[in-house]
DNA sequence: ACAAATCGGTAACTATAGTTACGGATGTAA
DNA sequence: TTACATCCGTAACTATAGTTACCGATTTGT
């Protein structure tokens, strides 16, 4: 009695999550009811500094986190630990696995709080029930959604750290800035550190480089506000290497 | 009744193209005849310097080159044109984008060779025909795939790039080669233009950096064939920004 | 076998970026 | 208003990486 009204909390909460959560997107409420049945999904609860899935273990499905927050770890080329990313509830691990024919977590996922998560097995993911609910469709095409935003992202990134000088990077930045906003002047969304970060730079060469900019002319800025007031000597700068 | 011809010609060649792309694999001949007559592709025959999309058209479906080779080109951020890659027969574009929910074609695809595309329309990718055959399916299970395995490659070369030191970079290389192989001796399948473009680092850098390492006891190396003598030390030197 | 092309290593030099520590400006909390 | 924390800019220094040109070793083509 108690242990069934604890499983259907449990269930309250996964619908409560997943239809937050981007691999259930456009799925209405009914629709996601039924499609949760189909999915066979797992649920799992664990301690804070358990490990949720070790790299290398066999790949049950993707990850979603129903409570709490995890850690995704990799070990680097040299054995070293190194924290990918921090997910709160709602969100996605182990996507980039699901399809791509190694049938292993490549990487460590660590509580880092109590919490609970649910897994969704890849072929119950793209797979379809007897009644053909469109939820399953609607979960293929945000799938499909979810690895193809993934992948520009780090196509983005990539061409940022392709840029080998610190200069050429902070004007490739700006510059994406003032597509983004479609002016010259712009509030920078980032502080100094969280830039230097992204681009991968030291934050003191950051700050020394972008005021060498300002006394240039090129930019004018105060903080977090920035300003391009010269656009060509702006963009010849994101063309060095 | 020639152009009949060209045209029954031009779908045998569509088929010997598609039954040797990654989006059609694992799809047998008859179901692959069937799958592309549901999908309803389109198929543009260009000259050589023809720009068969430009980037910020309106995205009309994955690209296939099933003629010739095209190159993919991107404009920096400070309006210069840059190769992204150069595409051969059977090879994909536009995938990235099919499903990122941005409609447009984020690069400009331009003819290298007088060449012939398909464009099969993202819908028709994931959609289901009313005979509802299995190459459906086959075809979103293939998407799902190539969409996981270019996420996977841009985070391992992001992986590389986020280390600032050169010696970093090369010892983190190794041990992956390393890794692979399952030796601590083995050939490298680059010659040293290629690693230093993709360590994203000068040659003669990379070669004076390579040979400190050799001198210094860690590596022994003669051209393409690599030995790690002191694997403690490439793991420390890995660990270093 | 020989000439030409390619590859890899080197030197000398220039340029850039990282590090460490500090302090003023700004923001936050009491 | 004040104390404390955080953020950003700076200086002085060290370290690393890029550039240019060259040359010997190796490979390729005739």
């Amino acid at each position: 009695m108690q242990q069934r009204t604890m499983k259907s909390r449990m269930m309250e909460k996964v619908k409560a999550i997943a239809s937050e959560c981007r691999l259930f997107e456009n799925i209405r409420p009914e629709e996601l009811c039924a499609l949760l049945v189909c999915l066979d999904f797992k649920v799992g609860s664990f301690s804070r500094n358990d490990i949720i899935k070790m790299a290398g273990a066999l790949f049950e499905g993707v990850g979603v986190v129903i409570e709490g927050q995890v850690s995704v770890v990799k070990e680097n080329a040299a054995g070293e630990r190194i924290v990918f990313s921090i997910l709160k509830q709602g969100e996605l691990f182990g996507e980039m696995a699901a399809f791509s024919g190694d049938r292993r977590w490549p990487a460590t996922v660590i509580a880092q709080t109590d919490c609970s998560v649910m897994y969704v097995p890849s072929d119950k993911l793209v797979g379809q029930c007897e009644a053909s609910c469109s939820g399953h469709s609607k979960l293929i095409l945000n799938m499909l959604g979810i690895l193809s935003r993934k992948a520009i992202t780090l196509s983005r990134q990539l061409e940022f750290l392709s840029i080998r000088s610190m200069r050429g990077r902070i004007a490739a930045f700006l510059l994406e800035q003032h597509k983004k906003s479609g002016r010259a002047t712009f509030m920078l969304d980032m502080n100094r550190n969280e830039l230097a970060d992204f681009l991968n730079v030291a934050r003191p060469s950051l700050s020394r480089e972008m005021c060498r900019m300002r006394n240039e002319g090129i930019l004018d800025f105060h903080r977090s506000s920035m300003q391009i007031r010269d656009m060509a000597a702006l963009k010849d700068a994101a063309q060095e290497r």
